[in-house]
DNA sequence: ATTAGTAAATAAAACCTTTTAGCGCAATTT
DNA sequence: AAATTGCGCTAAAAGGTTTTATTTACTAAT
């Protein structure tokens, strides 16, 4: 176990000063006049001794620790996963790191974990905000620091934003079973003001209201158990009759089908919002509106990147479209 | 925004030292013996104006940064994004956080991010390691950073491991498929050192003996895509016209599943390692060995929280036991 | 009256960088 | 001739903690 070597044992084996190192390795040695040579021969040592900085000292000196903040609902839900990974390997190209944390919607937590990342220094935030956390988002910006919000956002602060066209997503899909024939068709969702809800249920009833039908909604509790919402949803279906279904999360389809399995009834035409292996997989596999998963987290980055540069003043939001995947689920109905 | 307030601040609001804030804060008062009025007095005032050190400047003093590194194969997995989930709550309680990282198996990743982390002077491994790792993992045992490994290890190198009994959760699969009846039983396997799938193995193939049964036994590369991996699990089933395969992950279930869907073909009875939603939801559901994820995690945890407290000397290899999930998909043959 | 001991607090060093301000000298401009 | 500029580099401050070694002001013992 050898000690670390420092920048000034660079200095002192040179017998330069440390300051001049630090320029060189800085990218600083043009800027700052230091002859070739010197330069050369400093970033030569540097190599073959194998240096590298405290990172900790730096960022305690620079206010900068190249790390970001990812604060998401559930990484165990593929959508979130996937949009994590996307993420952590764009950034890590830029030189930055994310450390992440799920909240699982837990507002107390998510408070929690915003300041413990505030409190590291984290370099800016890209979060999944539950309801409840628009004060302390206020906050973050009111400290200069720079966030994006994805997926959801809040009406009343201006803040960056990258999310789906969630009201287009659920218009498209419910337009579709209209199409296909179906009479009965039920919306499930959550019951939850964040926006991405409401805008599927403006699409789903927007188009609904467009085909002249009468609508079914069903909102769960966001706390529920799988089993209470597995016996709500086929309460739902069951008693209303429903011949198709528009589930406004993957999570709350895969409930749906347990529920249909458990509870030994047939699950009519569905689709579901976000894809998920499962949606491929099964007999019949499942119609899905899906978001953009790749732009998204492109998007994410980029404009948080921009913000870190200082690159961009006014805010900027982002709607990117979805696209409907047809599967067999939602086979056109035939009339008896 | 205000500017933050520091530790001198408060010294200074009180007309003490710093000195003596700072032992205060960091529960020494009475170690040091700082009357309880004053100690009081200090805890008072910072919980008044909200006072938080710099965890920057702290670790840079401490050279602990509270931050244990987490290194796996792939977050959108749901075997490991489930025990990352479990992993970041319980180090959350400890007051430790987690930085994590997927490799995607490729060792090149893995050796930089390990840098990485190491250079951010994380307190701490956990480490899904990749072929090719062993070196690396060597070294940060040599510059005493405490290791831990998970699901697979090196057989050369003494390290703290933790994973789960591949060859008995292996055994009892293939000795089930062969009580059900099945004549042919395929193991579908990658091609990979790792120990885990070489333990994987050999109960597939110890069951085999004992049921004097001939054995087949397909590898797909680990880098392999999708659709090369689906083709060569059809040729697989089909032309060994197998009648049960266990498969040795989740993945190369899914990719079996996926293939008898695209190529049109029966799948026999199976048996797949590590569960997923997904298997739970299929007509017929799928029968899967199950990694006790909870107690990985606990364990995990514990061994890494007691190595950074020094209460552990020698190395701990905790090896757990698996669980047969029996299911629709491994039902008894009908011999005709 | 001196010494020893102790309680309560502190000054200063240490952790390792980056960055500001400036030095000494030669060449150029006024 | 005096003032300015350019060059190549550096001393020292700053960033905010923790911790070691020490001081101060007492009381108790010799």
């Amino acid at each position: 176990m050898k000690k670390r070597i420092l920048i000034s044992d660079i200095a002192k084996a040179l017998g330069i000063s440390v300051t001049t190192v630090s320029f060189i390795l800085n990218d600083k040695a043009k800027e700052k006049r230091i002859s070739e040579a010197l330069t050369k021969r400093v970033l030569d040592y540097v190599k073959k001794v194998g240096y590298k900085p405290n990172e900790l000292a730096k960022s305690l000196r620079t206010g900068k620790t190249k790390i970001l903040g990812l604060i998401i609902e559930d990484i165990s839900n593929p959508f979130f996963g996937n949009i994590a990974r996307l993420i952590e390997s764009k950034v890590y190209e830029q030189g930055y790191r994310i450390i992440y944390c799920s909240t699982n919607n837990d507002v107390e937590k998510a408070k929690e974990l915003i300041q413990m990342f505030y409190d590291r220094q984290v370099d800016g935030f890209i979060i999944t905000p539950s309801d409840g956390l628009e004060d302390t988002v206020k906050q973050l910006q009111q400290s200069n620091i720079p966030v994006v919000l994805f997926d959801r956002y809040f009406p009343g602060l201006e803040t960056d934003y990258v999310g789906a066209d969630n009201f287009q997503g659920a218009f498209d899909a419910t337009s579709h079973l209209c199409q296909q024939a179906y009479k009965r068709i039920g919306f499930v969702s959550l019951y939850s003001d964040q926006t991405q809800m409401k805008e599927r249920s403006e699409g789903y009833l927007k188009a609904m209201d467009n085909n002249k039908q009468q609508s079914f909604i069903q909102k769960v509790q966001m706390d529920a158990s799988d089993d209470e919402a597995m016996e709500s949803l086929k309460d739902f279906i069951c008693e209303n009759r429903l011949d198709a279904v528009l589930f406004s999360t993957n999570y709350l389809a895969i409930s749906g089908l347990k529920a249909s399995k458990k509870y030994n009834f047939v699950m009519p035409a569905m689709i579901a919002f976000d894809d998920h292996t499962v949606f491929k997989l099964l007999e019949p596999s499942i119609t899905v509106v899906s978001q953009p998963i790749k732009e998204i987290a492109e998007n994410l980055i980029n404009i948080l990147l921009l913000r870190l540069q200082g690159k961009i003043k006014a805010t900027r939001k982002m709607v990117l479209p979805c696209e409907l995947k047809i599967r067999e689920s939602t086979k056109a109905k035939v009339t008896l």
